[in-house]
DNA sequence: CTGAAAGCGCTTACAG
DNA sequence: CTGAAAGCGCTTACAG
């Protein structure tokens, strides 16, 4: 398979390399008859450009970098793919780097700097803490998803992200309107001021404001998966097996801790109610299926990719942007009163 | 935040260029306290080359490019994980193209290794037919995994796959031993010779061969995806409500088919046994835990990235390799004798 | 063991 | 409307 460059087109159509590369980039300063000739003889050929001598060039690089952290996560697979999918509109590449869990997304972030000439970032599955510093100094449009970025001391960044707090407060209000006081906590956040965070932190003042009190023990440290979730309500309901309920962090544990509980020889909802976070396609499916606090996936990608073109495009100053989460109510919850 | 070049690092550093080059790219010639002395400045200014200008380079890129067709498969998103945890210990960068089930994968080969001068190919949901056409005249190795690539005509390409037509059999097998007569064949696979229409010829004269008639009304066709899954199980049991099995051609099938079951007030196993494919993680979880073909996703991982290692640094001849699959017992089947 | 120079395939002022 | 030339940041013969 032959592959040709820019020259051997300019050769084949009898015109200049310059000439060509007009024709490639869309410029209107070509003569139709040319751009007819030019264009044939790319169509007849198959020629792409070559992206690396592209991206060398000296000014503005197109090339948009997606990091995506947590492989295998349902909900930040469809919000990366709805952000794919939105971003097809732009002119620019995107360059998607999935990375592990335990990976750290602005070392990743910076590489990618350097590596290619970005000249936007989008996070997916981000978590703004003091790692972010690396970042100081870059002048590169970014948008964190999910996270609220405001605090993240980035003159540069947008973000996009629901009321983590208020959905958790709501969670809880729904759990104790079913008559629900034993309450196990199961995913992450006791650390940073991230929207983790504050999602628990609105079910634990919720919680306190209706005089339940909540202790350590009814939280579990799970990672965002179904194995996690497995794993941290089997043995949570083995010392805790008087407990009715149940608020996972995300769906994903939400289903490892329905599997976990019928195990155990409960029945969810009949014994225990489970409340998942997120919102992933799954959850319509399963049995029972999923009562979740959707995220808008739809919204959020095409609100990110918006908000980084306006940055790109027009200097648009950084926004960060709240969008609204629902509650879905379907069969994993029910009331005990 | 300032992006260095190497012309910067050379002169940081007190040497050439070239030396920096070298450096970086772990050659032998270079003395070592210049070495140190390059590898110190390097460290300091967390210098990163520019990965177009060394795409552009001469010889050999090492570039290796990992094309998925089918975003939101787990399947196939297992699968891609695990490729590209295996080929972290190859030189090559990797780049990844997530293209929709409805994309060309072979055209999308083709934009690839002219933009990027690319050194290898794997990819993840390709069904092999005569598309594949624009790839003949390639000498870029290339590997197909879960298909088997022997017939596709690509004298650079290997393959790693399981026994689709073997495995069908089985299943079939498996459903007639637990005395299920009446069969509901959901997925795809009615058109070419690939693994796809293997795998339900394995089913199809299996079931012939036990004299048991399946006309095409027992067959639906059914992209991978829950919601397919869940509107063909539930369209097809208002019109066969008599049917005791169902061989779902993909866990994301099956899971759907089960909730329609439920919705159509059939419970599995009890009514109707579900056989899924795939083996993904969230089989395990479900209720009923997925009955299914689990293929070996570390194993076509790990061969399919020595395959293509093999034949990128030693230009080794392409293979076809077949791995074994294995059937899983679990909840959602059950005899019926 | 080290460096000067050519060149990868593009884009972009600049000149006409 | 078109083209010749410089240059992006690297790597790689080549020379020493």
């Amino acid at each position: 398979m032959e592959v040709y460059t820019i020259r051997d087109i300019a050769r084949l159509a009898g015109v200049s390399v310059t000439t060509v590369s007009r024709v490639l980039n869309h410029r209107p300063d070509v003569k139709k008859e040319t751009r007819a000739r030019v264009e044939a003889t790319i169509a007849k050929y198959n020629f792409v450009g070559n992206e690396n001598a592209r991206g060398l060039k000296q000014t503005d690089n197109e090339v948009i970098g997606l990091i995506i952290r947590g492989r295998s996560n349902p909900f930040l697979n469809a919000l990366s793919e709805a952000i794919l999918s939105r971003a097809e509109t732009l002119p620019a590449n995107i360059v998607t780097e999935y990375i592990d869990e335990k990976d750290d997304e602005f070392k990743t972030a910076f590489r990618l700097m350097q590596q290619r000439r970005i000249c936007g970032l989008i996070f997916v599955g981000s978590r703004i803490d003091e790692r972010v510093g690396i970042l100081h100094g870059s002048d590169v449009p970014m948008v964190f998803t999910t996270v609220d970025g405001k605090n993240a001391g980035l003159p540069n960044a947008s973000s996009v992200s629901i009321d983590d707090y208020a959905l958790g407060c709501r969670v809880a209000e729904d759990l104790i309107a079913c008559g629900h006081t034993r309450i196990a906590l199961l995913g992450t956040g006791r650390l940073s001021g991230d929207s983790l965070s504050n999602r628990l932190d609105g079910v634990l003042e919720t919680l306190k404001k209706h005089s339940i009190v909540t202790d350590d023990s009814m939280f579990r440290e799970s990672r965002f998966s179904m194995k996690d979730g497995y794993d941290c309500a089997y043995s949570f309901f083995l010392e805790h097996p008087d407990t009715t309920a149940v608020f996972a962090m995300s769906d994903t544990i939400a289903i490892g801790a329905i599997r976990a509980l019928r195990d155990l020889g409960k029945s969810v909802p009949d014994d225990v109610s489970v409340f998942g976070f997120d919102g992933i396609e799954i959850g319509r499916y399963t049995l029972p299926a999923l009562t979740t606090v959707e995220q808008p996936v739809e919204e959020i990608a095409g609100t990110s990719v918006d908000l980084l073109k306006d940055m790109i495009e027009n200097g648009a100053a950084p926004r960060h942007v709240r969008v609204n989460a629902e509650i879905i109510h379907r069969e994993s919850v029910r009331s005990i009163l």
